[in-house]
RNA sequence: GCGCCCAUAGCUCAGAUGGAUAGAGCGUUGGCCUCCGGAGCCAAAGGUCAGAGGUUCGAAUCCUCUUGGGCGCGCCA
């Protein structure tokens, strides 16, 4: 509708300008015609005479007149008025809106579906949280907003390829592993103190537990044979609170058990340990995610890349390109001359290559796989990241646009009014499992995406979980329900729904109610573009919200069950493709329409 | 200290590419009502869009500065 609108104005202007009313010469301005946000300015508005005013030297009044005039007919359109201070606003027929019944109907879950994409490949990669432990509250924003986002890019004709990057290389792994290999210890009888930089949580015993299940002892070492000629650890967080406890480096006393742990159970061994709890908790975070309604495409391991030589081949390629130099044993990447506030380490002292250098690789790996562009969803902690990753692809000769990096804010939540404490360190955070259980998934997913990605936004547990109209999920769904509902209600009253008979008497459908919850509903389409195209989720939530609301408000106010054939069919049919544009809505955020609640 | 992000009604937040009188829900106040599905309906009050400049026909939206908050500034990942 948009479209034939600014159609119509284009050949009014083209009008104006062969009539000579406005000089040839003067380059036009994009026609952009917009809804009107009130009603009494009509359906659609333009804004082309405020923009051309000054070019054409003219009151944008008066250009809006000579447009109005110049307009060609259109049987949707049944007045035009020029208002404001050069508005020119379009009133369409009260059937304009009427076609998009039947087009719900008939697409039913294909409803709000369209091929814009073209098919373009786009990979979207988010979660990607360390494989160190389970997923956190924090992790379930970037979730439920990477896989509605996933899902919205998809409806609307790409092809999305959805990735995990898993960091299964690095210090973060091998201090799981030990800490994994540690419980194992002490499950076979040795006795010693945790270190306090390892990971606490009870996970860590729970795969230790099954390692001492499957290897018997056969893993074991003497604690004091571990421990000897270790760096002393400094107090983990209980010893700190009671001023007790060593007085060490307790990453100094972490690496150095790591290293031990390598020496004393040899390659293979230690690769068992490590790849135990690595598969372990990749099988919990990919049942979690699941769970959650988030599923992807592929699993990328960070060690394929260096196994496969692409984390040498990416620092070869800067070395070549002349954007690497060595200073203080370490070579470093200049990405100062790309925008980047300072020159970054690629190999350390010690020879090995950074999580940075890794991470070129990945994103140039991701290019090159044949994406169209690749969209990145990290927290927002992870800002200062995105000018150095950019920098290098740009220093690559890539084309850094292709990669789009949203940065997720974080969510607090809060419980009985009063902000929950979460702390990563102690292992007391609230996992997103429990987060889950506890709201249920609808909840959760709806609560994440209804704000936008960049707000700080309050979680509300109570109103989450309170099965009432103040509750935004519940409202949405209990809509659905409703026109269910409605039509069991007809089955028992004998009754029956005749389409065909419904979409001859639309035209009945005149109270007000009913044309300003058609008008909305007939916004659904537009919505899911918008909500796509600007990776904005909470567009949608928040057009799920107005309908249902519009959607109530007419239930409220009329009966669809009346006697009056004709009239009930078209209602019916309203409330039917209504239904439809919810359930689809809601589908795409991952949340579920039941059809009774 | 430097950098990125944010600031909208009492609260939680919408306001996609600059458009007309800045919206919703909750809460507050007043009046109705009990209907297909749990209480609903109608109305009112409530705002210097953090502050100050600027850009232009027009700014919550773009630019600069100030204030306040979040985050980041490792040869960690």
């Amino acid at each position: 509708m948009k479209r034939a609108l600014e159609d119509l104005l284009k050949t009014a202007l083209t009008q104006l300008q062969t009539d000579g009313w406005l000089a040839a010469d003067i380059t036009l301005p994009a026609v952009v015609v917009e809804r009107t946000r009130d009603r009494s300015h009509g359906d659609f508005a333009c804004t082309v005479a405020l923009a051309l005013a000054k070019a054409a030297k003219r009151k944008p009044r008066e250009i809006a007149v000579a447009l109005q005039e110049r307009l060609p007919i259109d049987a949707r359109v049944v007045r035009t008025e020029v208002a404001g201070a050069g508005f020119l606003n379009f009133f369409l027929a009260a059937n304009a809106y009427q076609s998009i019944i039947n087009q719900a109907l008939t697409l039913a879950e294909n409803f709000g579906r369209s091929d814009l994409g073209a098919g373009r490949l786009v990979q979207v990669e988010f979660v990607s949280a360390n494989p160190t432990g389970p997923l956190h509250v924090g992790h379930g924003r970037g979730a439920a907003y990477g896989s509605v986002v996933a899902a919205l890019l998809a409806a609307v004709g790409f092809r999305v390829h959805r990735e995990y990057y898993v960091n299964d290389a690095g210090r973060q792994m091998d201090i799981l592993a030990t800490s994994i290999w540690l419980r194992y210890l002490e499950l076979c009888g040795e006795s010693f103190r945790f270190p306090a930089n390892g990971y606490q949580g009870n996970y860590v015993w729970d795969i230790a537990a099954t390692l001492h299940r499957i290897h018997g002892d056969g893993l074991r070492i003497a604690a004091d044979e571990v421990f000897a000629a270790i760096p002393e650890d400094a107090p983990n967080a209980e010893e700190q609170a009671a001023g007790i406890g060593p007085a060490g480096d307790k990453e100094a006393h972490i690496d150095g058990l790591i290293e031990r742990a390598k020496q004393c159970l040899g390659e293979m061994r230690y690769r068992t340990v490590f790849d135990g709890g690595l598969t372990s908790i990749i099988a919990d975070i990919r049942d979690d995610l699941a769970h959650f309604g988030v599923e992807y495409d592929e699993w990328y391991s960070e060690r394929s890349l260096t196994e496969r030589g692409k984390v040498t081949e990416a620092i070869e390629r800067l070395k070549a390109a002349g954007y690497l130099y060595h200073k203080d044993g370490a070579w470093w990447f200049r990405s100062s001359d790309f925008g980047d506030e300072k020159d970054r380490v690629m190999v350390r002292e010690n020879g090995q290559s950074t999580y940075f250098a890794s991470d070129i690789a990945y994103h140039l790996e991701k290019l090159a796989r044949g994406f169209d562009w690749v969209v990145d969803i990290w927290g927002a902690d992870h800002h200062g990241y995105v000018p150095r990753i950019k920098a290098a692809l740009t220093a690559l000769g890539e084309d850094a646009n292709r990669l789009r990096v949203m940065l997720v804010q974080f969510a607090i939540l809060y419980r009985n009014g009063a902000r929950m404490q979460m702390s990563t360190r102690s292992g007391e955070f609230v996992t997103l499992r429990e987060l889950r259980k506890e709201v249920g998934k609808d909840a959760a997913r709806f609560f994440y995406v209804m704000r936008s990605s960049e707000q700080h936004m309050d979680f509300d547990l109570d109103l989450a979980k309170s099965q009432s109209n103040d509750n935004p999920v519940y409202y949405c769904q209990y809509a659905h329900a409703r026109v269910c509902s409605v039509f069991r209600t007809m089955a028992e009253k004998g009754l029956t729904w005749d389409r065909e008979n419904a979409l001859n008497h639309l035209d009945r459908l005149t109270e007000d109610h009913e044309q300003v919850l058609l008008a909305t509903l007939a916004r659904y389409p537009a919505t899911i573009e918008a909500a796509a195209l600007s990776y904005a989720p909470q567009l949608l939530a928040t057009y799920l919200r107005e309908l249902a609301n519009d959607f109530h408000t007419l239930y409220n106010a009329h009966t669809f069950l009346v006697d009056d054939a004709p009239l009930r069919d078209a209602r019916l049919a309203l409330i039917a493709a209504v239904r439809q544009a919810l359930g689809n809505g809601l589908s795409l955020l991952g949340v579920s329409a039941p059809d009774k609640m």
